[in-house]
DNA sequence: TGTTAGCACTCTCGTTACATGAGTGCTAAA
DNA sequence: TTTAGCACTCATGTAACGAGAGTGCTAACA
């Protein structure tokens, strides 16, 4: 489809362009080593890639720019393949991942502003879903009258607790027995399936010894919603947005932010599908304000099924090829890290 | 020191600039119902009530426009101080509060967003600190070799956990006796007091039977610790700050916004001291980039000690009077809220 | 003595005009 | 097929200018 010279001026003019923020010229580029043509040729070649829609002009007398589809195909194809060490950046990453940090929520937090520390864009962290850790315990934890705490814990180490409503005159003996069928019919159950296990294992066992079958019933309604949580979302150096000039305008700013304050929103626009390596070019994004931005994804596993997400958010004048080492190289290390954590250091 | 006229106009002078964020001037001021003077006399008024630093001029032929004292003077001695019905917002409020919510993280989360709303501005909830919490359950479930995860259940039903290590060969009576113990000794002290607790209480009973005094000891520093962790900090429409004329340049906002991202440390320049309503305008406030912002806080309580904040920010154009009727109003409410849930409901 | 009308002055803001420079497309020569 | 040359386009920066808003000061007025 394209030749080579043109392969080889579309790559250079998206490099450019993502180092530089400014729109190309064929002069500019002529200086570039690779290129050894005129800026006469390199214009007669730029025409025809932007006759073919690799390319767009702000404005008749500026330098060319990438579209969409410019930046498809240089992912898509011209991306240096070969993995360039990442230098200082893998360094501090090893670094990040060799620090002692037993909670994992912290890993979280502080990985999302790493990984926007070292992209320079906003970094979006989703903790791991729990569809698949299993009930490793279940507590009940009276408080004032009518009021008492379940917890749930997984076998990843994972606590969720929300509170449930007891009849008053509950008796002691009781909330232990409840606790104790829990535990005997829901340790070991997935927690995607609690719901279903409920119906299925407990029902008849706790009618036989307490009256209040609905207090019951609340209370393990609860644990399965617990189960049912959404992910956790991490963002991390949301404020790097406007640190990139097309964000210099407010007006295209704020709604972003506003998106990235609705956290829990994420997963309506982060590309989730598939395993590896994401990533959403401009118009690709459903919503408005992601018009103009790239999005690009990892996962990240724990016993080989995938877990989480990571992802970096930017205008889609964005350094691809080094944004998704640096994901891949995080998604494996975390996914590493995991796994140990897992199997007991 | 003022004369009534120039409390007059300088009260005019602020509610007209927080309404039209445009310096104010004196024909415009003429128009106003309550003053009957001609501009000429407005202006020179006006002239003293610069020269004594309570306005400023952006330049020569601009309006006038209140300088930070201005600001407070018109916090401290103008405001009309009358519960003046908070129409709408007050219903929004209410709405929102009576709401049934049952976690309590939840119930934070919202209420940065609706106060925000609310507000136009950027909200801050510091969710309550635990020190006066006390200790009501102590759990240690063992997971993979090695690892085991510690939660703690305080009378307010606080969840935390964290994770702690074991030595690999421990045994379940082990784990079994050190739980029992940990209760028999510490439930009921205020969180505040475990690591006092712990060295008075603890050290020669779990000698008696277990040989691994060293793990015993990590697992309870670690608990130390998730009681002496940072109270979540909640903030609700960092993204307003870009509605404000005031930040419409980026880099004015971008500072703000990254020390809003570092969420943890509002706790450095946030006015946490005293009680009730805090006001801290323009460079009050420690921090570099919020010199030209307000910072306005509130304190809630739980059994008549105060145990968390909440707070707007905004620029030191901002509606001071609404603003602090609406956290008043809120503060008042949450701990309604939170003193009717620990007496159970 | 306090208030007001009048007036000259200042300063911002938007518009227009114009020069500059970067970059292009096209043509013709190599 | 490539390149040099040239005319053309368009954004950007600067300067000039008028309009408008607001001030300070002075003098008249109650």
């Amino acid at each position: 489809m394209l030749t080579n010279r043109q392969q080889l001026i579309l790559s250079a003019i998206v490099e450019d362009y993502v180092r530089m923020a400014e729109p190309v010229g064929s002069r500019a580029l002529a200086k570039h080593e690779q290129i050894q043509f005129s800026p006469a040729t390199i214009r007669n070649e730029m025409a025809d890639l932007e006759e073919m829609g690799y390319l767009a002009q702000p404005h008749t007398s500026a330098g060319r720019v990438p579209s969409q589809k410019g930046y498809r195909f240089y992912v898509d194809h011209l991306m240096p393949q070969d993995p360039v060490e990442l230098d200082s950046t893998a360094e501090a990453l090893r670094a990040f991942f060799t620090q002692r940090m037993d909670e994992m929520e912290q890993v979280f937090r502080e990985m999302s502003t790493v990984l926007s520390t070292l992209t320079k864009q906003t970094a979006i962290v989703l903790g791991p879903k729990m569809y698949t850790d299993k009930v490793r315990k279940i507590e009940l934890i009276p408080l004032a009258k009518g009021r008492a705490v379940a917890i749930l814990v997984t076998d990843t180490g994972h606590v969720e607790d929300c509170t449930v409503h007891l009849s008053e005159d509950i008796r002691v003996d009781d909330v232990e027995f409840i606790v104790n069928v829990l535990n005997d019919k829901l340790v070991g159950v997935p927690v995607s399936k609690l719901r279903s296990s409920l119906y299925s294992q407990l029902a008849e066992e706790l009618t036989k010894r307490v009256e209040r079958y609905e207090d019951v019933l609340a209370i393990v309604e609860e644990l399965c919603q617990v189960g049912h949580r959404e992910e956790p979302v991490y963002i991390g150096g949301a404020a790097n947005m406007l640190k990139q000039p097309e964000f210099h305008d407010v007006e295209k700013a704020q709604p972003l932010l506003s998106l990235l304050e609705a956290g829990h929103t994420v997963t309506r626009w982060l590309p989730l599908e598939g395993l590896g390596i994401q990533v959403r070019i401009g118009e690709e994004n459903p919503e408005g304000p992601l018009q103009d931005c790239a999005v690009i994804t990892a996962t990240y596993s724990l016993a080989d099924s995938p877990v989480g997400h990571i992802g970096v958010l930017g205008p889609t004048r964005m350094d691809y090829g080094r944004i998704m080492k640096i994901l891949e190289y995080t998604s494996r290390t975390m996914t590493n890290l995991l796994t140990q954590r897992m199997e007991g250091n």
